[in-house]
DNA sequence: TCAGTGATTAGG
DNA sequence: CTAATCACTGAG
């Protein structure tokens, strides 16, 4: 039986590239506002890599939004888009190398837009730390995911070699093929 | 296929 | 200040 353990500042520190396939099969835990802790299992993910990255928000420098991904791996970054949906990203990597992961589904709950709405998320979760928060964290149940990768959804603007970069993961269950 | 909805950003 | 854009969703 595999010990539950919630991540620390090392599993988020690392590039994109590798903690956004990490974070498949991972339980994000949130406390709801009884003070009941949900748990979610994270089933797809985007990955977004610095300013480089021509559909990386950061790709237009340090602004006011995206200030939060030059911090350290670990902090939440939280943004509001289309007028009506909050879109949950993961910080990874070290200071000043603005990465994050895009939090695009849970189990049972497909699509950035519902993530955010079945977890309660608005912009008051902005810098969240999940190593330190004791709101919101997320735990290893020991479970390998088994998945599959894919190009990132509604980048189009980011042109022909950003756009088809395999930058998206997605749990691949059996029954679903 | 397309309207809804408002924060964020660049530009004057 | 203005206007364009947008890492989306749900209804038809």
């Amino acid at each position: 039986m595999a010990e539950i353990i919630r991540l620390k500042r090392e599993f988020f520190t690392r590039d994109v590239l590798e903690v956004a396939p990490d974070l498949l099969s991972k339980t994000l835990a949130i406390k709801a506002v009884d003070e009941e802790i949900r748990r979610y299992v994270i089933s797809e993910t985007e990955a977004y890599r610095g300013e480089e990255d021509k559909a990386c928000h950061a790709s237009k420098g340090r602004t006011g939004r995206t200030e939060i991904m030059y911090y350290e791996g670990g902090r939440l970054y939280v943004y509001f888009v289309y007028g009506m949906h909050w879109m949950l990203n993961i910080v990874t990597s070290g200071k000043d190398n603005p990465q994050a992961v895009l939090i695009r589904g849970l189990e049972n709950f497909p699509g950035p837009g519902r993530v955010t709405k079945i977890l309660g998320i608005d912009r008051s979760f902005y810098g969240e730390d999940l190593v330190t928060s004791g709101r919101i964290w997320i735990e290893d149940q020991g479970v390998k995911p088994v998945f599959k990768t894919g190009t990132r959804i509604g980048i189009d603007y980011a042109g022909e070699f950003w756009k088809t970069k395999p930058w998206r993961y997605y749990l691949d269950y059996p029954w679903t093929i």
